[in-house]
DNA sequence: CGATGAGTTGACGTCGATCAACTAATGTGG
DNA sequence: CCACATTAGTTGATCGACGTCAACTCATCG
């Protein structure tokens, strides 16, 4: 696996992948605070779309590093396209993985309050990244208000999010939170602009099982299982969402003996009543 | 269940449960920002003990809400003393405790987000707790760049928090879940100056069940394991702590059986020879 | 094309939930 | 202050959801 660290890197010089927001300028790509706030769907009532102030972009390639537990802390960081997740390593070295960040998402928050990272930030796909300076950013948020509503409200929602996440991963079962998972996940892309019905995860099975407390193969089945009802189609990482209210209120599945009890009716009726079984077996 | 809103509540009058900190202005409680820096253990190089300054106390019994989800939120609270839970309410009325708050730690940062607060927070004892007005607070951090640290890193911390929750809660067993809710507990005792090593558990087998994501009965058993092969005593509600390092590595008992003939094989010789450990311990 | 890792599926075991019976605290009204 | 109701906690028996282990298929890529 390749790693690689901020310094290491050379910011885009060529052309970004996602070429939504930013500029060139030094032969770089920077963003201005209006096109951060818009990213992070912060209501931006009065902030101008200055290009005093000036927001560096990197890229990263799939399978970087972006940050590590432990690295020093001096900087957040918005995603501007592209698809990652952060993960904790336990003391025996497990990942666990903590979210998924893709476009508008913020990371880095977790290295404030000791000022090292708490979590790592691997990119799962190539990335286009924006730098927040925080020490800047905070000393921007004293003359801004927008701005500093921006830090809290981010901050504040993130909170929100793990809290949501530890009710989850307390109370549902492995169906319930594969199912929200996939909601959330549609909910996402439709944020993103993109179609909320088909999508492909970016992510492994063994990834969204950390991610959700589960092994693979309980993912694995789970998807298989809301396939054969009819609730989602699956062809390896491509998703398609049939029946998304579904989804969202589902506690469990009906038990699967009664699922395959149904097609063995249903495969037993063509083949009339009363026939023992060929063989007899063992029962003891 | 009694239940109060801030608005009914007359702040106190007569002398407050834990007197540490603060001092009596009509009639009432007050702390300067000195004293919310310490409390929440925030390093305070410069901050003056002047009393321009005050936060108002307010003092809640057991039993009593502090706030309630989707009440309009403009202020976080600061524990002085006493003991809460902070709970989410699911679609089913069940509740799914996030936190229990107690001496230096602050609450209700999840309001922020969305101007209401995300969570309830209800006193399991009676509790003394500071009230800090959020757009003053935010507007002082301004001036102050110590107390705008003190905002973004608490946010931080309880982010790291919660994360660290997440963790435990996807990829421990029971009996690791609750072996490091003790250590966790007993360290908190520590840093308030109380006993690390013998204390009372302020809430319910329930409330800690729903916490680790586990039942009462499964805590209980869990609680009785432990006092079994002498890692803690508990009658009732009052824990001792016997062996905090075996709590801190426990990833799971041995098998209650083997247990048993290993207290079988103890009466029976006091030849104690070959035996193996009564706790598995983490290894690499 | 073989190698490698991702994904699927089956068989089986077990951890922890559920249901239930009981005891020990706590509180309440007479 | 006691009788009684109510809630908290313990413990046992049973069951099922999910983890584990294993075999296999399928994509991807040098």
């Amino acid at each position: 696996m390749q790693s690689t660290h901020l310094s290491d890197l050379r910011p885009a010089t060529a052309q970004p992948t996602g070429a939504e927001a930013g500029r060139q300028r030094q032969g770089r790509l920077w963003s201005n605070l209006r096109e951060v706030c818009d990213l992070l769907h912060i209501p931006t009532t009065n902030i101008p779309s200055s290009d005093e102030l000036l927001f560096q972009h990197v890229q990263f390639k799939m399978g970087q590093r972006v940050h590590t537990i432990g690295q020093a802390f001096d900087t957040l960081f918005v995603v501007n396209s592209g698809f990652l997740k952060t993960v904790l390593i336990d003391e025996f070295g497990n990942e666990q993985v903590l979210s998924f960040p893709m476009k508008g998402d913020m990371m880095g928050v977790d290295g404030i309050h000791t000022r090292h990272y708490a979590s790592e930030a691997v990119a799962l796909s190539d990335c286009d990244l924006i730098l927040l300076p925080f020490r800047k950013l905070a000393a921007l948020g004293r003359a801004h208000t927008e701005l500093e509503n921006l830090l809290y409200g981010v901050m504040s929602r993130e909170l929100v999010r793990e809290q949501t996440m530890i009710g989850m991963l307390g109370a549902l079962s492995a169906e319930a939170r594969v199912a929200r998972f996939l909601v959330s996940l549609a909910d996402r892309f439709a944020a993103m602009g993109y179609s909320s019905k088909l999508f492909n995860l970016r992510m492994t099975r063994h990834e969204i099982g950390s991610y959700l407390g589960l092994t693979l193969e309980t993912v694995s089945r789970t998807l298989s299982a809301f396939n054969e009802v009819g609730l989602i189609s699956v062809d390896q990482r491509t998703i398609g969402i049939k029946d998304a209210d579904a989804l969202k209120n589902l506690r469990r599945l009906p038990p699967s003996r009664s699922r395959s009890r149904q097609r063995a009716r249903a495969e037993a009726t063509a083949a009339a009543a009363s026939v023992g079984p060929a063989v007899q077996l063992a029962t003891a």
